[in-house]
DNA sequence: GAATTTATTGAATGAACGTTCAAGAAATAT
DNA sequence: ATATTTCTTGAACGTTCATTCAATAAATTC
């Protein structure tokens, strides 16, 4: 249907605008006029399709979260070996993706759950996601005498604080090498809270 | 000196507004007009203070890391037992604190750090001042002989890792049963990390 | 092809924004 | 007591903000 078509489109690619201008000016100069001129449309535009900023706002929040999911996807049912297990676990630290999302909108957003509480359901419906495929790779690693362990939603649970953890000081470190040494030392732990060790 | 006293005490009690209307209202809408009301003060004096209101938010940052620093202080030189081991770090994962600070409010300056190297820098500092502390009190553990770790540097760098994505997590649950028993299985996966015994 | 729904625009709203400035009040220095 | 510096105010600046509304253009339905 093209009318359901243009209409998707066009919500799509405001919110697109809108990531763009938050990525490059910061969430909260993201102005209604500035993503408008952005997706090359009329600001009233932007608010024929979303009612009000805050609306707007909530849609950036599962744009977000639906990159950020599909970017974290592990390929389940592809663990027979250890050293695909250890692969899992790399590419948990490696995020390549940070290229493909801005950090500065991601946390902008993660701050609004204190203030908003749709934005926290979401984000912890999102993360809860995260962490069950991981616990799924890891039953899967145990079910082929891969690993050995009794908790798996837990361990999976430890793995993604690190990781967490990990990504928030990584904020910090500007320096290459500094950034390189800790992802590394990251990696070994959680490797060793498998206790799988690192293999080369 | 009664002059210097005054511009402290209004500079500092601007900033503690500041800090309070963001609380209520988030960073973003928390502006001089408003901080101005809150302090009771004309806007033009918060301009008087603060050259701009970037400044002020770099003020805001120096009071919120100032706070985070002294509550999560860790008394040295006092790791005697075993069980004051155990205790300190219980501490860092009760976050009291969170109480005495907003997360909101910390995390939206925390985002400002992708888009502000100054931020970055202050943040990072201030990050490194705990890991070091936590570092001190693992060295003297070590030297009492409770702790056997030839990394402790390391060591301080993954519990932290494991403090900050276990707070990320925890600020998307609402449910206190469900905080509770994460919190305690975040506490007893960094004791594991000490290679301590939970002891009751 | 007329009627109706949807897409899109442009103009206008009042409110709030950060910032500036001149001027008065208060304190400090000389 | 006067001069000088600091504190504080109030009014005003132009800009941008989110949002509304009526009007036109385009597409869809009948």
């Amino acid at each position: 249907m093209a009318k359901q078509s243009i209409r998707a489109q066009r919500k799509s690619s405001i919110i697109k605008a809108f990531y763009q201008v938050a990525k490059k000016e910061g969430l909260s100069n993201a102005s209604i006029a500035k993503v408008a001129r952005r997706a090359k449309v009329n600001p009233s535009l932007v608010m024929h399709y979303f009612k009000s900023r805050d609306e707007l706002l909530l849609a950036l929040n599962d744009f977000i979260l639906e990159r950020y999911l599909t970017i974290y996807q592990v390929k389940s049912s592809q663990v027979q070996t250890e050293e695909q297990l250890y692969e899992i676990i790399e590419n948990l630290f490696s995020r390549k993706w940070n290229r493909l999302f801005d950090d500065g909108v991601f946390y902008s957003c993660y701050a609004e759950i204190y203030r908003n509480d749709q934005f926290k359901k979401s984000f912890k419906v999102l993360h809860d996601q995260l962490h069950l495929r991981l616990m799924h790779v890891l039953d899967e690693a145990c079910a082929k005498g891969i690993l050995y362990h009794g908790n798996t939603k837990e361990l999976a649970d430890h793995i993604f604080a690190l990781v967490d953890g990990a990504y928030y000081y990584l904020g910090m470190v500007d320096d290459p090498q500094e950034r390189e040494k800790r992802i590394e030392s990251y990696q070994s732990l959680a490797l060793e809270m498998l206790r799988i060790h690192a293999m080369k």
